[in-house]
DNA sequence: GCCGTTTTCGGCCCGACTGTTTTCAGTCG
């Protein structure tokens, strides 16, 4: 593993770009940051590796002044450039600049007319009613700062599921290295698939605890020991993530492996029902099985459970309750029915039915994304690129969908055992109506609606674009249907059961976006879309190659919502899903 | 900042929305 991630030289990166914009730095300039920070954080290998064999500055959107920047946080562990910016600019300013509706211009506005340099004065000042007071400010802006600054506050100390997963795999892979580790595991929401969380929970199973804990507090991502002590340690990191690490003696693995994974309610029944059937705790002793300790952190929603915590599931007289459900729902009553429900699995997934490609805002051509799309085993993939309105997305014009859509019957001339799809991901205008006429969307094998502007307008507008675009007889999938950007943006306001009942009406399919930050839907109207008897679509929504994989994250929700391969019409075989288009 | 190869300088990003305003600046996707 390479000693600089990927994600701390995007961080500086963009840190750089937010600086830059602030100081009123060329528009293109600050792009150019921003576009290098992104394909860092989207390459498959360490840049680390890539610089040091020569090939970083190859890479598009990586030239000379980038590459030595990222050369100097790579050798000396720090950007000069960034270093003597971040004297400049006091750092709250940029969290002011973050706040939706505050950019560039108004961060740099209030902070010469109020002198505020961080949130809370900030705040102070909008409740002094200072901010309604200057020139091109109103009362509505005030009221929507402070509305954004109580939005952050509430995200504080959270972050999002890959991030921590990726931490926790390095974290893990280093506890099991240490001396006497005989397994080690992930815990907590980010084994249960969480959206977000606020803490990573790593579970070990070792005779002895100390060399484990001292070997978790050396670890190069740990900032500091919060706190240690019998048998486990807290610490913070410099991804702003705490991290607890309980070392147990092996007997105990198992069951603390539950303790530790279970939502609080999850365990409190489970323990209660021990308690109810004689079980105890002596009875709940199971070390690690050879082959526990194989995986820290499961690659994908579904990979096996170790055998330790199977058995303690067994024991209680219940099937092994996938992580994943463990909320205190209804999963334990479910449990002690003879079979497991068949939940959707990544294996399942036979396509992919939202993509973009370097026709719009993709990174990879079409070629690329079907080779990739092969490899994953999918049967089939459509290219479903913006529609003309959507203008920073390089949104296509009818005669670009047309020569694409071209493009992609020739491709499938030569196929075998692969199709790919023509679509698009129209737009729902803010007014109402689509972005294409009908004769258009009608030639496409996939309409994919979805809504990027108006986010603001209340709940009878944004629901009824929906309904209009649900009740057009060529649009297919709804895609992210409630906007949210997690962290960022709330969703916007849309009566979900409304639109769950007109897409029930009129056969059409919503989809569980799977990008991390969307996640849309989300488990709770996933599974309100299966009471509807709504089919949903797990789409990556992917930009570029290594996004594709990002179905996962779709996948895991599916599984929260307890959603099984029929419900999900992209594990369908290419005949029955062009029947579900209406194309066959 | 990056890029190109009719190149080493000029283009790259644009239309719509919002809140504040009577004509527009700032923000956003």
């Amino acid at each position: 593993m390479a000693a600089v991630h990927n994600m701390e030289i995007s961080w500086a990166l963009r840190e750089l770009a937010d600086i830059l914009e602030f100081l009123g730095e060329d528009f293109f300039k600050v792009r150019a940051y921003r576009r290098a920070a992104k394909i860092i954080a989207g390459l498959e290998r360490p840049a680390e590796e890539l610089y040091r064999q020569g090939t970083l500055g190859k890479i598009p959107g990586i030239g000379r002044n980038i590459l030595a920047k990222i050369g100097e946080l790579l050798t000396k562990g720090e950007m000069e450039k960034l270093k003597a910016l971040r004297q400049e600019v006091p750092a709250g300013i940029l969290e002011i600049m973050a706040l939706p509706g505050i950019g560039p211009r108004r961060a740099r506005f209030l902070y010469e007319q109020l002198g505020v340099t961080s949130l809370e004065e900030l705040e102070r000042a909008a409740r002094e009613k200072k901010v309604r007071a200057l020139k091109g400010m109103g009362v509505k802006t005030e009221m929507e700062i402070l509305r954004s600054i109580e939005l952050v506050r509430r995200r504080q100390g959270e972050v999002l599921l890959p991030l921590a997963r990726e931490l926790a795999r390095e974290l893990a892979e280093c506890v099991r290295e240490a001396p006497g580790v005989l397994a080690v595991s992930v815990a907590g929401g980010v084994r249960r698939w969480q959206e977000t969380v606020g803490e990573i929970l790593l579970v070990a199973a070792a005779k002895g605890a100390e060399p484990v804990l001292g070997a978790l507090a050396a670890h190069k991502r740990v900032r500091e020991v919060a706190w240690q002590g019998n048998g486990g340690i807290r610490v913070q990191t410099w991804w702003g993530v705490p991290v607890e690490l309980r070392v147990v003696k092996p007997e105990e693995y198992g069951v603390a492996l539950v303790k530790a994974t279970g939502s609080e309610e999850h365990c409190a029944r489970l323990f209660a029902l021990a308690r109810r059937k004689g079980v105890s705790p002596e009875d709940l002793l199971f070390p690690p099985a050879a082959g526990d300790a194989t995986q820290p952190v499961p690659e994908f929603p579904g990979a096996p459970l170790p055998q330790a915590e199977q058995e303690v599931y067994r024991r209680l007289g219940l099937w092994p309750v996938p992580p994943e459900l463990r909320e205190g729902g209804e999963e334990l009553e479910a449990a002690v029915r003879p079979e497991p429900p068949r939940l959707i699995e990544p294996g399942d997934i036979k396509g992919d039915l939202h993509v973009h490609s370097d026709w719009s805002d993709g990174a990879s051509s079409i070629l690329q994304l079907v080779q990739r799309a092969k490899e994953k085993g999918y049967r089939y993939i459509a290219i479903t690129d913006h529609s003309r309105s959507l203008g920073v997305a390089r949104g296509l014009s009818l005669e670009r969908l047309e020569e694409q859509h071209r493009f992609i019957r020739e491709l499938n001339e030569k196929e075998k055992d692969f199709r790919v799809l023509t679509g698009v991901e129209v737009e729902i205008l803010p007014r109402g109506g689509l972005d294409f006429p009908e004769e258009v969307l009608a030639g496409a094998d996939v309409v994919v609606a979805s809504i990027h502007s108006g986010f603001r307008q209340d709940r009878e507008t944004i629901t009824g674009r929906l309904l209009e675009a649900i009740k057009n007889e060529h649009v297919d999938i709804i895609a992210h249907p409630t906007g949210r950007l997690l962290g960022e943006r709330e969703a916007y306001a849309v009566d979900m059961e409304r639109v769950l009942e007109a897409a029930a009406k009129y056969g059409k399919i919503l989809e569980i976006n799977s990008s991390p930050d969307r996640l849309d839907l989300d488990p709770h109207y996933a599974r309100l879309a299966r009471q509807y008897g709504v089919k949903v679509a797990i789409n990556s929504d992917a930009h570029d190659l290594r996004r594709l994989d990002e179905v996962v994250y779709g996948v895991a929700v599916a599984r929260r919502a307890w959603l099984s391969p029929e419900d999900v019409v992209n594990t369908m075989d290419l005949p029955d899903l062009l029947k579900i288009l209406g194309r066959s």
